[in-house]
DNA sequence: TTGTAAGCGTTATCAG
DNA sequence: CTGATAACGCTTACAA
């Protein structure tokens, strides 16, 4: 099928230097042709295109990068893929980028912020063209490594704390500001967290604040917070070590959709039920959160629009060669029921069950 | 020299030369000195490692992947990474690989075959070692493409279907046969399932062939068989199309975890309840599996060994140049609370329940 | 417009 | 073991 009678040919790869011969032209007129082809005569084209196509030929990542010093990478250092809302954003952000002619490239750091560091300088070395960091809490060790080798780097995620570089992402603060209050709107006084480490993660760190926040400005108390892991798992643990109904709690803020799944799920072991006995909300607004029992109660955040606008704003950046404004993308608060009115006497919900 | 006064430096960034001209060697010493220092003389290897880290230099991956013909990049082109099985797949595979100095890329062509194949062509381009195809289904094209190039590659998730290139993978229809096999000894006559699209993917396929192979064999009826996308709405969606447990049917065989989350939802939205009206069952054993309501029963796929022994897989064809053999990677049955016993007289129960 | 030739930053080859 | 020197495949001035 592919053999001829002189089968022992090496059968190299075509190069553009084969094209160029075969179409008649010089190098520098095949590699225009390629690359721009408005600028070459139309009978020059067409001959280059006919030789393309006769050998198959695909032009080399490797040498165009190396001679136009760009390898049209970008480089994502993701604290995970795992989780769902990661999963969408590198998803969208690849996609965006994949129209521009650009190669996303993902890394998962597991929110280790050492690892994080060898993570980056391996894209450094792969020459990736910028850098997209998510979250605005990094080593100073990580910024000023690519502040010396000069790669243009952008923050995502969060941009509640304003940065010179500019960041795309959305106000975990005011979210989560705006989950309390509707808490305080339904009466509830006393409520409990469940947060994800804040440790090297303003994200998390930021969304407890915006509940201590509002909570304060409501006059509600926040009884406990508990840190977890990011997982289903570890809001059931988080659930369990707070134990929040026996306690006078009659709503837990959730620092995710996961953890609130968790939550809840530890409350229905316990026989409570959300949200006669306790209001549980979460943040993401992930595609799980609506089919959980009850649905929950959360935050939208704008994934796919955020890891749009933070192609474009790679791109821009890279055109202009300067940092890009700020850009703040607005959140949604989703009420479904697993919020509802404060339980009249929540400490009389102790005893009064006992099933599973 | 350029010390005087006026010192517009253009920093450029250090290579190669730079470092051998610092530590006083040739540039072909100083290569080897970093590549492999156990082959040059100590004396020279200090040398060139005092340059390196006086003038921070970082190799360039661009022109080490020109002139020795490898990236050392390994390309994956996924279904999607939104599946968390597939982002752990992905994540797995990723550091397996990392830790032999090679970068993964992943894409995801959202099970669109033409779109595999324009993503494999830009990774072709992009010159990666080798391809991880992710199941045993993907277009004559494609394969075609793949051979034409000479570029290594290696199926991966499915092993049913032996194929003389070697596949690493676990099988799903031995997986689906246990699992039915389960329910036929918990009584069940009657089931149903939701599978995902079966065409052009082969591991939705012989799920669906095991579940129909097994029912054959313990003389079960499979009743009907709803498609749908493998996502918590796409199961939902199915067991509103099926509505087994008013046609008879007492267990509900899903082709992911996913789905089975959204069926169960489904059935309780019906009123009905796990395993009591209807047994359900998943696959993959994600996180969410184990804190539904009732806990699911599923089978275990063996997503990071098996991306463990793909990237194994992967550097032993780099390393011989031949094809690997078949691997195949056990599943295991995991009983949980959403399924039991088939009700007696499962068409009773359809006006009995009307609560929720 | 097109051709020529000089890089881009490594590795690889082959004498010394 | 080291040092020149030639690739590697392409882009990009610069000249024609």
């Amino acid at each position: 099928m592919t053999g001829s009678a002189d089968d022992p040919k090496p059968r190299r790869r075509p190069r553009l230097s084969d094209v160029a011969q075969l179409a008649g032209v010089s190098l520098g007129a095949a590699s225009k042709a390629i690359s721009s082809p408005d600028a070459v005569r139309p009978r020059t084209r067409l001959a280059v295109e006919r030789a393309v196509k006769e050998l198959n030929y695909m032009p080399s990542e490797a040498g165009r990068a190396l001679a136009s010093r760009s390898t049209r990478m970008i480089g994502v250092a993701m604290p995970t893929l795992h989780h769902p809302v990661y999963a969408s954003f590198f998803h969208a952000l690849q996609n965006t980028l994949a129209e521009r002619g650009y190669l996303t490239v993902a890394l998962a750091h597991d929110f280790d912020r050492e690892r994080e560091i060898v993570l980056i300088e391996r894209l450094v070395r792969r020459g990736v063209d910028a850098l997209v960091l998510i979250g605005t809490d990094h080593a100073a060790r990580t910024i000023a490594l690519l502040d010396r080798v000069g790669l243009p780097y952008l923050y995502s995620w969060s941009s509640d704390e304003a940065l010179e570089r500019g960041a795309v992402g959305f106000s975990n603060r005011m979210a989560m500001h705006e989950l309390v209050c509707h808490l305080a709107g339904l009466g509830h006084r006393r409520i409990a967290m469940i947060t994800g480490e804040v440790r090297y993660n303003e994200r998390a760190r930021l969304r407890l604040k915006g509940v201590q926040e509002a909570a304060a400005s409501k006059a509600m108390e926040l009884v406990e917070v508990a840190t977890a892991p990011l997982t289903i798992t570890g809001g059931l643990d988080g659930y369990r070590r707070l134990d929040p109904v026996r306690k006078g709690v009659t709503a837990l803020v959730c620092g995710t959709d996961l953890m609130a799944a968790g939550a809840l799920h530890g409350a229905r072991q316990d026989g409570f039920s959300a949200p006669e006995h306790l209001s549980v909300t979460g943040f993401d607004d992930i595609e799980l959160a609506g089919v959980l029992t009850p649905p929950l109660t959360t935050v939208r955040a704008p994934i796919a629009e955020m890891a749009h606008a933070t192609g474009e704003a790679i791109m821009a950046m890279l055109k202009s060669g300067e940092a890009v404004p700020t850009q703040v993308l607005p959140t949604a608060l989703v009420v479904r029921a697993s919020t509802g009115p404060a339980p009249a006497e929540p400490h009389a919900t102790v005893t009064s069950f006992v099933s599973r």
